[in-house]
DNA sequence: GTGGTCTAGACCACG
DNA sequence: GTGGTCTAGACCACG
């Protein structure tokens, strides 16, 4: 895996595996790689998987069996979408909206992002 | 002023000062406070106004004349319009789709960003 | 069977055994179910009963037959009552005095026990 | 510090500092001691004074300032006592009672602890 | 100076 | 086999 020396790598292994979870990959009861052969496959420490399991266990996203390894939490997607609708709402809009205002944006600006909604509300009709 | 421990404390005053340059409380050619007075008033180190202040010289924001201090440079605020809008094309708004999509995010989810946006539309017709 | 997190689950498997023969659900001489049974049930490893098992046999609680299982020890009962009597007088009230002092709880806060206690006295009268 | 082989060095020195503030040998307000202090003077490494800290900070009991260290959150003695009565009364209480009925325990057995109590009553009134 | 992250490596308990 | 803790030591950002 290819680490952005911007974010923690801790952190990156999270995302990356809250991705997973998202997309269907991982599903709720599952068990995840044991943080050995995550360390090795993606060639970091064993203590740094260990903080990205610990920590996704504390967002109740991993669950640990003792002696067993890791598994995914049940309902771990719609625990992921609300964290991540959180920050969405309370960060991104608010931002986004300031940012519009700021550079006096239009419509046009956000041709790819409407055409996205409307895929999506075509989608779920 | 309150800092958010998620940022760097030196990039929110540079924040900060843009957002005074954008709404005009500081004009190109205007004097800002000194280093010494702006970490006083800030409650920060002045290493770190001063990082602030360095930062904001590389961008093209700030100038810096011997012994007199800092001042804001010509076309400061479109330098700012500038930045801010390479962040929004490259990385805010391919996010956003990235999110809206991973959530299926609807319209009505946007509903304040839209209205924003209709805003600024009508008052550039 | 539930098992707490805090405790080891052969500690856990241990303490439930041992309710079982205060009760009176288990009685001296009487077999208890195999390792393999009890793994099985508790959906434990196997490795884990075993270890309870000998725990037990250490404390004098059961003991082995070879070749025919485990079996509650003559006088187990009283042995647990003196083992748990000394857990209390050297850890739990000492533990408790002092939680009281901290906390300033008050007899309030120690209601149930104090009720229990003379439900205790009574019966014994 | 003497560490107790049962425990996580970690949990003892978060206790040791939870001790320090009940006792106001440690204010709100207050700065603590830096993790290389605190780990020179406890003979343990960085890291295991680090795990204490951000443990206590994720608890609300220290709070950290950037590049100034760790300092004692507002309140923190109340959430330490919040903490421990929380403890107190789902976990140790229930289990006193238990015991209490389980070995026929009577008030004589508890006399150090109505004791303890009638004292803290008595400083109350 | 402050804390945070990461590594290599050891040791341990539990299963 | 599993994860958890701890150490020694390096490096980094921030102040």
């Amino acid at each position: 895996m290819e680490f952005n020396d911007n974010k923690n790598i801790f952190i990156q292994i999270g995302e990356w595996i809250m991705d997973q979870i998202i997309q269907g990959k991982l599903i709720a009861g599952e068990r995840v790689p044991s943080v050995r052969e995550l360390a090795e496959e993606m060639v970091v420490n064993r203590n740094t998987v260990n903080k990205t399991f610990t920590n996704l266990q504390d967002l109740g996203i991993l669950e640990n069996r003792r002696g067993m390894g890791y598994f995914v939490a049940p309902n771990a997607d719609s625990t992921i979408r609300d964290i991540r609708k959180q920050i969405f709402f309370n960060e991104q809009l608010p931002q986004l909206v300031e940012t519009a205002k700021q550079l006096q944006l239009s419509q046009e600006d956000f041709k790819p992002l409407l055409e996205q909604l409307k895929r999506i509300d075509n989608e779920n009709e």
